[in-house]
DNA sequence: GTGAAATTGAAAATTGATTTCAATAATAGT
DNA sequence: ACTATTATTGAAATCAATTTTCAATTTCAC
């Protein structure tokens, strides 16, 4: 996408960093590749364009893309971090299939109304939180037990 | 708690498994402590009875005590596992504070019914899930800005 | 008691994340 | 354009948590 990638230039400038081939690269290829992608993954893909960008640089990369705000990093079970574009301001959860890895997105505002009634119950203030269902995705779940 | 230890020596017992002084006294450990335990943690305090227990045989004892459906591994965002006893076969959910580390537990059906129609909608087949919420206790709620 | 089989724990290996550092590249000022 | 300053790169080193290896020890069925 090309507006984020004008916001991201935005975001070095502010910074004082510089503007370079490989940050060019690692960032257009994030922003066209969809989903949610783990340092190795990017790395690889970028590789393709450009076979001498280094694991590090990408790391970084997405280190910037995430103190930006142009990034999410997730954790699901699996061990190893897993980068998403932030598309809009809106907040979402995930379903993760334990068998294919598909992650799928919802939103539900009962949900989340809900998780700040029992955050005022306890006189906890929420700064984030992490709602995710992992299980057996539309297309797995009659191929499992 | 008694019953705990005699449930794991029966599924140490199903299982061909050995019954050792280490392993017993780590389970006893384990169920006399309250909240969600990190392994170092747990060794720690099994060394002041027995200072002779390795940090492998904690991870391991931990591991059977998972396996065995006796305790659950969380993870909360600080990188180490932590384990809980499981007392009830109530699913409970998390609140965890970023200034102290203290977590505290809770349940509501509203929220978990709500999860069951957002993986209908999907078509999805939940096995697990997580939902954690993150921001400042009680007590550490003033004291942030 | 004896012996096969399991367990222990120190040390080594593994994994993903992060840092170091010498070489290279970007850019501001001339 | 040239140069000096400063940032960036990427291979290798380090780190922290976890997991495996293996020789010595312990358990327990017979
Ligand atoms: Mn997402
Ligand atoms: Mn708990
Ligand atoms: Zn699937
Ligand atoms: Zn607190």
């Amino acid at each position: 996408m090309k507006t984020k990638v004008i916001e991201f230039e935005r975001y070095m400038e502010e910074k004082g960093l510089k503007s370079t081939t490989q940050r060019d690269e690692i960032v257009n290829t994030f922003f066209n590749v969809k989903g949610h992608v783990s340092i190795e993954e990017l790395h690889h893909t970028v590789q393709k364009k450009n076979p001498k960008i280094g694991y590090t640089t990408v790391y970084r990369t997405l280190k910037l893309l995430t103190e930006s705000g142009l990034a999410h990093e997730r954790q699901f079970g699996d061990g190893q971090a897993r980068y998403e574009a932030v598309t809009t301001e809106e907040h979402h959860d995930h379903l993760i299939c334990l068998k294919c890895g598909t992650i799928t997105e919802f939103e539900n505002m009962k949900i989340e109304r809900l998780q700040e009634d029992v955050a005022k119950e306890h006189g906890f203030k929420v700064k984030n939180h992490k709602l995710e269902l992992y299980g057996y995705c539309k297309k797995c779940r009659n191929e499992v037990k």
